[in-house]
DNA sequence: TCTCCTGCTCGT
DNA sequence: CGAGCAGGAGAT
């Protein structure tokens, strides 16, 4: 701590905990003092919490009863635009404020003190007896002139054991240090040339970096499809960004994706940036966590939690694939990362990259309006936008029973194969089969706990639930009607239509890319470079092959169920599904002579979604689904709120969502309207009976008071839980 | 009368 | 959130 603290020893103070009480806390200041914005220790009941200081005291809680903080934690305090920050977020989506201040220390060993760590280094002279693995160890400190390793990583540099290490160290001919663990990351050194951009890229960039140079809060929507080098793009911001010595942070939906991006940064900055997502050991993320909250981690790369970092100058954030529907948060606490990253680049002046293909309809409307730039990156080397699209008309293929691969498909699958290239089946349904049915008595295999019905992998030989992840063996006999041998597979899952392909290809190399086939990131990531070197024909993929991965070889697409997303009465059906079917389709390049090529196959091809696109007319899709939204008030023209109602049982939770819906005043005041209550799209999850309640209002309308107004006086009994959604992703 | 369990209340 | 406790059910 420098200079003299905020509050003396024995002054009242405000502490936030992360303990769900919905208020601060006075306390007493702990000899030596503290700061407002300080990690501390304080003693609540039986128990010592983790807390930050937030500011003066209330003053009405009685001063003889207040006891003092514990412990100032060793932590870089938490700066005033973090706390402005989690506050404006709690607001924002009704979210308790402690429960906002949970996201930001999801640091491991917060509380503990600067962890020591040994290291090793050259020393002088030589060994006493020079053995080969003596010199090996010798050879690799002087390689790397200077540079301190840990036992492990020097042994294994070596290829020797750790007591040879320990030999040279009693000689003094290694030096064994103590250091501290969390060291800085590597230098990214933003000088390092980058890659030739095209024209249109060397424009995008220099737009970019000029806003960052700027040093303002702004927002730029910067769409590009596959292949378009958006990512080399918005590298040239983030170069721009360390060179003012600034932080940046780049956001990817998915962990299987920061693999490839890790490499780009390497070759981009000649070192690996720091990384935050749930597949990162705890040292990791504890090293992560204090060299961003002091200094010593200039780029991360993360998931949606990232953006709760506590950055200490952060100058630029990136949202990759900013449409997706993971950056939509929907347990625990409800947020949009894309909306979180600009409300956090607005409080401490950063620029914001929202980054995609197929932008979802909120970015594109903001950038319509004028809110938000938007640069626009057309496809390199003069190639199309993208492949051309056809649809399949499965109504006019004969396409038997138990098959979903259409004789128009398998031809154009078989030329391409013939030709050498690759060709992709997009089917976006994990597993073998969606429903188990029983040939005895028509009952379906459900979930205990779900409103679902098990999904059969027979990869894994097991029926597994996708809402709660709950497995068990697939058994013999019917569980309702006790036939044996009459359950039948009904619907097709990838790993089904991989047997049909098997069958169809015989002699094609066939790839499956489901997240739920890899053990691990670095397995996935594996199979994925094999396929791009070209040691598949056939690829069979969910989503998973979506996402920004590259196959050079790889020239026709066949989407099997291209009518898949639109069931359902959601209303961002026709939003996923444009992007979904456009994203796959970009995956199909052209290689050699051919041309790409994707095939949807759809029993709607005059379906206005469908249509939009095979003809690929984006701005009109965009404009048209604006108007429907406009006129119906809906996002991003109209505001709304799900209210998520769940408990042991149904009837309570209906009967609150019943009472709550007549007493609405507090909502009509502000013109807002109430439906529901109604079950929600999956009615129970994990033994929870949900109910869901929507609240829509006017794009101007004060949202979040008229709600907070409307719920203060409810009363939660028993294990009533009520959550509140704001800007809900899928709206019943 | 003892023990285990569940459900609730409180925390500065 | 989680420790601690009240008060009920059953065991002895």
């Amino acid at each position: 701590m420098t200079g003299r603290p905020d509050f003396a020893e024995g002054a009242r103070l405000g502490v936030l905990t992360a303990q769900p009480l919905d208020r601060v806390l006075d306390y007493r200041a702990p000899p030596g003092g503290c700061s407002v914005g300080d990690f501390v220790e304080a003693p609540l009941g039986p128990r010592r919490v983790l807390g930050v200081v937030w500011g003066e005291g209330q003053g009405d809680f009685d001063a003889a009863k207040l006891r003092p903080v514990a412990r100032v934690l060793d932590a870089a305090p938490m700066r005033d635009e973090m706390r402005l920050f989690l506050g404006r977020a709690a607001d924002y989506t009704l979210t308790p404020l402690p429960a906002m201040l949970r996201l930001a220390t999801r640091a491991p060993g917060l509380g503990d003190g600067p962890a020591m760590q040994k290291v090793y280094r050259r020393g002088t002279g030589a060994p006493e007896r020079a053995t080969a693995a003596r010199a090996r160890v010798l050879e690799v400190l002087d390689a790397y002139g200077g540079l301190a390793f840990t036992l492990g990583e020097l042994a294994a540099q070596a290829g020797v054991s750790h007591s040879v290490i320990k030999g040279l160290v009693k000689q003094g001919v290694v030096l064994e240090e103590d250091t501290p663990r969390d060291r800085p990351y590597p230098r990214l050194d933003p000088a390092r040339p980058g890659v030739a951009l095209s024209p249109d890229q060397a424009a995008a960039a220099g737009r970019l970096r000029t806003g960052v140079a700027a040093g303002g809060f702004g927002v730029t929507l910067l769409k590009g499809v596959t292949g378009s080098g958006k990512t080399e793009v918005y590298l040239e911001a983030v170069a721009a960004c360390l060179r003012q010595g600034r932080q940046a942070l780049v956001l990817l939906p998915e962990i299987a994706l920061t693999a490839e991006f890790l490499s780009r940064v390497e070759a981009r900055f000649g070192a690996r940036p720091a990384e935050w997502h749930s597949g990162v050991t705890l040292t990791e993320r504890r090293r992560c966590w204090r060299m961003v909250g002091e200094g010593g981690a200039q780029l991360v790369v993360g998931a949606r939690s990232a953006l709760f970092l506590p950055f200490r100058d952060l100058g630029l954030v990136v949202v990759d694939e900013e449409h997706d529907s993971s950056y939509k948060q929907e347990e625990g606490v409800f947020y949009n990362a894309r909306d979180m990253a600009v409300l956090r680049a607005s409080i401490c002046g950063a620029q914001v990259v929202l980054a995609s293909a197929t932008p979802s309809l909120e970015s594109w409307a903001n950038a319509e309006a004028g809110k938000y730039q938007r640069l626009d990156l057309a496809a390199r080397f003069g190639a199309a936008e993208l492949p051309e699209m056809r649809a399949i008309d499965l109504r006019a293929e004969d396409l038997p029973p138990g098959r979903w691969i259409s004789p128009s498909l398998q031809s154009a699958v078989a030329a391409r194969i013939a030709a050498g290239e690759q060709a992709l089946l997009f089917l976006n349904r994990r597993g073998y089969a969606p429903v188990t049915v029983c040939r005895a008595c028509g009952h379906q295999i459900g979930c205990a706990h779900c409103d679902a019905r098990m999904v059969e992998h027979r990869f894994l030989k097991r029926l597994v639930c996708h809402q709660c992840g709950e497995t068990r063996p697939i058994p013999e006999t019917c569980p309702s009607c006790a036939v044996e041998g009459k359950l039948a597979p009904v619907g097709p899952g990838v790993e089904r239509l991989a047997e049909e392909a098997a069958a169809l290809f015989p002699e094609a190399r066939l790839a499956v890319l489901s997240s739920d086939l890899f053990g691990s990131a670095r397995a996935l990531k594996e199979q994925i470079e094999a396929i791009a070197g070209g040691e598949a024909d056939l690829i069979i993929g969910t989503q998973l092959v979506a996402k920004g991965h590259n196959f050079p070889k790889l020239t026709l697409v066949g989407a099997i169920d291209a009518d898949l997303g639109l069931q359902g009465s959601d209303l961002r059906a026709a939003e996923r599904t444009f992007q979904l079917m456009r994203q796959v389709a970009g995956r199909a390049g052209r290689e050699g002579g051919q041309e790409g090529l994707a095939l949807l196959q759809t029993c709607q091809p005059e379906h206005p979604v469908i249509r939009a696109i095979l003809t690929g007319d984006e701005e009109g899709f965009w404009r048209a689904e604006a108007a429907e939204r406009r006129a119906a008030g809906m996002p991003p023209y109209g505001r709304m709120a799900g209210i998520i109602l769940s408990a042991g049982a149904a009837q309570p939770a209906f009967a609150l969502g019943t009472e709550l819906a007549r007493n609405d005043a507090a909502l009509r005041r502000v013109g807002a309207q109430v439906f529901g209550p109604a079950p929600a799209p999956i009615a129970r999850i994990r033994g929870r009976h949900r109910v869901r309640m929507l609240v829509k209002a006017d794009k101007g309308a004060p949202l979040q008071a008229a709600l907070k107004d409307w719920l203060k006086g409810v009363k939660l009994t028993g294990d009533m839980r009520l959550q509140i959604d704001i800007d809900p992703q899928s709206f019943f």
